[in-house]
DNA sequence: CACATCTTGAACTGATCAGTTCAGAATAGA
DNA sequence: TCTATTCTGAACTGATCAGTTCAAGATGTG
């Protein structure tokens, strides 16, 4: 068992990222963390850094991972701005229906620990938060809204979508979720029509 | 320092609600308990039972204070349903621009804590916001709007109030909370010209 | 075979946690 | 004054936590 490297280190940043995105950074301990992963509390220690620093690169690889997703789907927003901004809202809702992965979202959760968080992992957070928004500023913008139309539909858009993990946490159906989205797509359309 | 009741009961509950609100369940321990509430560690055992009950306490009171203050916000809602769901958001902004209160929403917490919860502690939280559907979906139903539509804008409005938790302690701006709750309430105004 | 590399299990430290108990101090009312 | 009630501080149990260390075992490479 030993020589060369045993474990997929990305495989294990996974099975970690799961493990705090479902039960958080304070309801998760050393030890879920290796059975999660299936390593060694050493081997976690020596190869991956302290509960903190772990939690970080988690956090770094779901912003990184679904930002790529969320990016792709609003890619059409110049010429399809509504059918974009319904896709980037099916990227939270195929997540939330995929029963592989945890309900809810990691950032959301991490943003309603922020005040027992290190100041580094709330900076994370934030961040994180605040390029969703961003990027959907930018979509809206080239779609043709009024940059003030943009500011205001992508702050609700970013919302909405930080919602829909509280919601789903809290049993919501998919029928309900979709219906939470729909609402803000329709605000959309109506804009666009103005 | 006995002989009768040294404090209020009331007061103490208020306490322990305000820091489980701000810190969460898992990293409130009884030591902070204590602390807030300036009683003593046996006291709080004697007097509000353990952690998971007084948590259970402090769920139904906030449920109840701000249960009232959105019941009398929506209560105009059959002659004035836009003024009324404004009224509503309005609770919401006016508890997180409270100095004296922390940002979020008890309930917002708990729900994205579910999966580390009890069930019963679970089973509270999701019939708190159940609640809120309702009140809503009443509200919207007597302001004229069909029955789909009220039950679509209900979660809607439901969850983007959830949402302010989270764009709160993400450190969102006020003007940016107000223009998070302006596309929802644009939205039922348009929902009404139809 | 020998060595470098990797992995493992176990242990230990110092800390915190919830829950519980209890003796004694303080006090109000009879 | 006597007594019932209330409160307090301290202690203890059994558990978990993060962080760290290390010796022993296993394996691939040269």
């Amino acid at each position: 068992m030993a020589g060369k490297k045993q474990f997929d280190m990305d495989t294990a940043l996974d099975a970690a990222m799961i493990q705090f995105w479902r039960d958080g950074y304070a309801d998760t301990s050393l030890d879920d963390l290796s059975r999660a992963t299936g390593l060694n509390r050493s081997s976690i220690y020596s190869s991956l850094g302290d509960k903190d620093t772990l939690f970080l690169r988690c956090l770094d690889l779901y912003a990184a991972r679904y930002g790529e997703k969320y990016d792709a789907a609003l890619s059409c927003a110049a010429s399809e701005p509504v059918a974009a901004v319904r896709a980037f809202f099916d990227v939270t809702l195929e997540r939330i229906a995929d029963p592989e992965l945890p309900d809810g979202c990691l950032i959301a959760q991490t943003a309603m620990a922020i005040p027992v968080l290190s100041p580094s992992v709330a900076a994370h957070a934030k961040q994180a938060l605040g390029f969703q928004r961003l990027r959907l500023r930018a979509a809206l913008k080239a779609g043709g809204l009024t940059d003030q139309e943009a500011e205001a539909l992508a702050v609700h858009a970013a919302a909405v979508n930080q919602s829909l993990a509280v919601m789903s946490r809290a049993g919501a159906s998919p029928a309900q979720l979709l219906a939470i989205v729909g609402v803000t797509v329709d605000a959309l359309s109506q804009a666009l029509r103005a």
